[in-house]
DNA sequence: GGGGAAGATGATCGGAGGATCATATTGAAT
DNA sequence: ATTCAATATGATCCTCCGATCATCTTCCCC
């Protein structure tokens, strides 16, 4: 199941949902990308327009990456709030 | 052809291309994505590391959206290296 | 080569994020 | 319920982006 991210909250939930999947707390995902705790749970939390940079590091520490694709007609959550 | 970005510089180039495809200028981008062409000319470049919101901004506006997928072993730039 | 549109870039200012200290609060495990 | 780890958050400082004015350079077209 992709994650799609349209907006800051987007991302900040599926990088918990990919720290969380990978077992790792917000402290030690935070040495690895070279940030501080603070900071990631500012932006999973969504609280922050956070700088790019700081987003590709974490990306990175996670192993992960982001794809631009055109916008789906329907997203996964569309169908939910229908069905 | 999917559209890889890990760093700033690669989003710069993905979101120049993806406005090229559309055929609209930058100054264009920006007034629809409620911004500054100097903005655009700037992430564009890779120059800046920009806020997240505003890259969010401008792929709204260009009808896009981020997918976050797991590092794939091989990018398509590997394979065009090595063959 | 001349001309005009598109993009790059200089400078200043204000606002907001990240770094960095800290503590409070939540949540899970026993 | 107690306890300890994990997370949220307060406060300050500094840096850096975006806003906003501008001009300069690039590039394409005739």
């Amino acid at each position: 199941m992709d994650q799609i991210a349209r907006t800051t909250k987007d991302l900040g939930q599926t990088l918990r949902a990919a720290r969380k999947a990978k077992g790792i707390t917000q402290a030690e995902l935070a040495a690895r990308a070279g940030v501080w705790q603070r900071t990631v749970s500012n932006i999973e939390t969504g609280a922050s327009g956070a700088k790019v940079d700081t987003i590709f590091d974490l990306l990175a520490a996670l192993d992960l990456e982001l794809r631009i694709v055109p916008r789906s007609k329907m997203t996964q959550r569309d169908l939910e709030d229908i069905f």
